[in-house]
RNA sequence: UGGGACGUCGGCAAGCGGUAAGCCACCGGGUUUUGAUCCCGGCAUUCGCAGGUUCGAAUCCUGCCGUCCCAGCCA
């Protein structure tokens, strides 16, 4: 069977190297056409867009490939992993839309059998307990171009290793005294094979396993056997484990069990933010965002309450492929996908962000239309809404110019627009206040032009949003922008801190915006395009129909903000 | 100066000895009751550099240069 282009296979682009190698494995019976992979998140953080590339990439493949997927919590250091994250994790893989079924697993699930291993290790003469400072098994460690030296307690006996590793497991050791390492080479050129250790003493209570350890293996001890219990086929994971590789095959080979293969790919950099868990969480303790799901966070949740879409989010993951070379995506190109789902889907609304109230002179006051306007010109599916029309309404500050430069096509004195759905409009007068400043607008409108047309078919050139005044309900909106103000703010010289170049202006609260009213009916998390703007969602926490609140996710192209810029032009 | 990996357009990324896909960005033009969407067109004589093999090389060989990862009882 040929499954090369099945399913959700990279848009526009051949197979990456992964799914070469299954195709290969496959073509070869090497796991018997079996696909089984696994997302192994340490809990310990919230997941981020990186991740949810490594979420797509092995859920992926196992939905292409016929196969399953795992979720397994590397969760073997207690002292740094909390229920918490395990189940903002679930959540978030949920709400990306995968399924893991009964398989949910936990590395501290393997405990019992990692500890036998040891034993195995250990009388094979493969392991040893060292009780070397840690300072001291440093030093003898060596360094990347000189051997390390053996440990003075590496030749103790098969015996003595199993009695003392025996009291580290019965916390008769203190921390730091001893740890169990394997006997391999001190002067291997990896310095990953120079003995590395397999479990420590750590005092603390496990989030799953309570206080019935008191050794804990390390990540290098326990993820490839790990993989190996579950049968995982592809062991897929980021290129800083390369180096790891040829210690994992090594502990399977001695131990004569199950090898699955491990493969590694280049994990995500995104322009504009950064994605070390370690700066999210600096951003987030030293308050520069407001929490993990701040809508400007790369987080999942981040990105979740910004109003970004699952779907998104797995077409920017197979949009942007997988391979091994170290690579920083454009967050542009994020945008364009969520632009690509939501011109689709989100229906369209009117909202006034900044307001200009405009007074139809010739209206007759009181009266009231009701139009009928298309929810999506996408999907005539979506139907129309009733849209009321009157004297008084609010059109956006951005659309009118008293002295207008070239290829202004907006409102200006003397000239006419189009309100979306509804009449033409001519501006007559333009009232100011003291200081100025521009406060009012009075217009005349055109009868004829009723539906957004006249008979005699003369052209406008701008077409405006607006919400009539009577009716608009108040609302909240805020605009985000990039976090930062350097495309790689992770990757800074010497000396400079990548908090220095954090966005002041990275978010803007907007208040006494003029919403039409069917937006009061908008449910939390409920996403709208907004007429000429945006794309904008209902706030997940702080949104209710008393106190509207939209953020916006992502603003439309916008090609006369491109005129202005290249004109130099300042606008309005 | 050790080991492991990687270098194709501004950013991703195909290509696997037969003469440089695609996407984003960018630049033009058309349609348009969203300056949106949509449509059309442009955008690497060249694949880190230098040699070599070959009728033919981004693809094979050699050397060089550059970038990333590794000295946690973190993952």
């Amino acid at each position: 069977m040929d499954k090369q282009n099945a399913g959700n296979a990279p848009i526009g682009s051949g197979k990456d190297f992964i799914r070469t190698i299954i195709d290969a494995d496959n073509a070869s019976g090497a796991y018997g056409g079996r696909v089984h992979t696994r997302f192994p998140p340490e809990p310990n953080g919230y997941l981020h867009i990186g991740h949810a590339k490594s979420i797509c990439l092995n859920f992926g493949l196992a939905e292409q490939y016929n196969g399953k997927c795992n979720l397994r919590f590397d969760d073997t250091n207690p002292g740094k992993e909390d229920v918490e994250y395990v189940d903002s994790i679930k959540e978030d893989v949920h709400w990306l839309g995968f399924e893991w079924e009964d398989r949910e697993f936990y590395a501290s699930d393997y405990f019992e059998p990692l500890y036998d291993w040891a034993v195995q290790l250990i009388k094979q003469g493969q392991a040893y307990v060292d009780s070397l400072s840690p300072d001291e098994i440093r030093e003898y460690r060596g360094t990347p171009t000189t051997p390390g030296t053996n440990s003075p307690y590496r030749d103790r006996s098969v015996e003595e290793n199993l009695a003392l590793f025996e009291q580290m497991r019965a916390g008769e050791r203190q921390e730091g005294e001893c740890v169990l390492r394997a006997k391999i080479d001190m002067a291997h050129p990896n310095i990953n094979m120079r003995d590395p250790t397999m479990y420590r003493i750590r005092k603390l209570a496990h989030h799953r396993t309570g206080d019935r350890w008191c050794i804990y293996p390390t990540y290098d001890w326990a993820h490839g056997q790990s993989d190996s219990i579950e049968g995982i086929t592809h062991s897929i994971c980021t290129l800083e484990f390369e180096n790891h590789r040829p210690l994992y095959e090594w502990f399977l080979e001695q131990l004569g069990v199950y090898r699955p293969k491990q493969i590694e790919f280049a994990r995500l950099n995104l322009s504009y933010t950064v994605m070390s868990k370690r700066k999210l969480l600096e951003l987030v303790t030293e308050q520069h965002v407001e929490g993990w799901d701040d809508p400007r966070m790369p987080t999942i949740c981040g990105l979740r309450r910004r109003g970004y879409t699952p779907e998104a989010i797995r077409q920017f993951a197979a949009g942007i492929g997988v391979a091994k070379v170290n690579s920083t995506v454009d967050i542009a190109y994020l945008e364009y996908c969520l632009r690509e789902d939501l011109n689709q889907r989100a229906e369209r609304r009117m909202a006034v962000l900044y307001p200009l109230k405009v007074v139809i002179e010739n209206y007759p006051e009181g009266e009231i239309e009701w139009f009928e306007a298309d929810n999506n010109p996408e999907d005539p599916e979506a139907g129309t809404r009733p849209v009321p029309f009157s004297r008084e309404l609010y059109i956006e500050w951005e659309d009118f110019m008293e002295d207008p430069p070239k290829k202004f096509f907006r409102l200006a004195p003397g000239r006419e627009i189009r309100l979306k759905h509804a009449y033409y409009i001519t501006c007559t007068e333009v009232i100011k206040d003291a200081n100025g400043t521009v406060t009012e607008l009075r217009v005349t409108y055109d009868p004829e032009s009723r539906g957004g047309g006249t008979p005699d078919g003369r052209k406008v050139k701008g077409t405006s949003h607006w919400v009539s005044a009577s009716h608009a309900v108040d609302g909240e909106v805020r605009l985000f922008d990039h976090l930062f103000t350097t495309e790689r703010p992770g990757d800074q010289p010497e000396g400079a801190d990548w908090r220095d170049y954090l966005n002041a202006e990275s978010r803007t609260v907007l208040t006494g915006c003029k919403l039409e009213p069917a937006l009061a009916e908008a449910q939390p998390e409920e996403r709208f395009q907004f007429l000429r703007q945006g794309y904008f969602v209902a706030d997940k926490k702080d949104h209710s129909a008393a106190h509207p609140v939209f953020n916006r996710a992502v603003g439309l192209r916008d090609t006369w903000a491109k005129i202005q810029k290249n004109q130099g032009g300042s606008g309005s």
